[in-house]
DNA sequence: CTGGATCCTAGAAGATACTG
DNA sequence: CAGTATCTTCTAGGATCCAG
């Protein structure tokens, strides 16, 4: 590993692949993707229920977010009572196959996961206690 | 899409899932992993020059994490000064082409991304403006 | 060298009320 | 119906100092 593989890491802190991923990270973006992509065309209201614990604010948030991202397309209809729908762009769309990857991976291996962090729960309380 | 399709997002919000992802939406977990995964075994202060703009303790709590989850192994050798070595469990590599398929997501599709943002804050900045 | 312990702040997220 | 506005809460992350 010499100073010529550092460059390999275009990802240190402000670097834009981070600044995409931190679209990932956050709490409701993925869940919103998926749903879309799953379900197709959806109206606000819909998602709202559709995930259920999700705040108005944050659905609206995170909505604006990715329609600023150009993941998700917004249009509104003009009528009384207002409608909006919203649906992937295909750019979203064309992220869902490695967002796939991740949570299958994550429902494959969330056990052992879970039981690793069993085990050093165990291990540390272990030393607490000596 | 009924009720019956409500059970694919295992997902809401304390799910497991939802979990799991979560590690991969903190600010290092995904760049340290993938670093272990390019470079193989590490020393702590070689993970931290090489990420350079981390803090020391959000290195130490995120390879802790990571041990946690069973993703990375820590081996100490109890010399004077001492020093610990780092690198991937099978689990923590079994991770790294879901990974790569997202980073790569990002970095070919940074730039439409960052375009749209850009053509976003034109236009909400119009709509301010009237 | 590796990291524990503490204090502190910015920003994420939630609750609630109001509106075209 | 689909938001906005405001307030409060919570926590990830950084800075700093100390220790085996």
């Amino acid at each position: 590993m010499t100073e010529g593989n550092f460059k390999k890491f275009e990802f240190y802190d402000d670097c834009p692949v981070r600044n995409v991923l931190d679209r990932v990270g956050d709490k409701w973006s993925i869940l919103i993707i998926s749903i879309l992509g799953e379900c197709g065309t959806m109206r606000f209201n819909q998602l709202h229920q559709l995930i259920g614990n999700i705040s108005q604010k944050m659905l609206t948030v995170t909505l604006r977010a990715l329609e600023a991202d150009g993941l998700v397309s917004r249009t509104m209809y003009p009528e009384i009572p207002p409608r909006v729908e919203y649906c992937l762009t295909p750019l979203g769309e064309s992220l869902l196959p490695a967002l796939e990857g991740l949570t299958r991976w994550a429902a494959e291996n969330m056990p052992a996961v879970l039981a690793s962090r069993q085990d050093y729960k165990g291990r540390t309380a272990r030393v607490h206690a000596s």
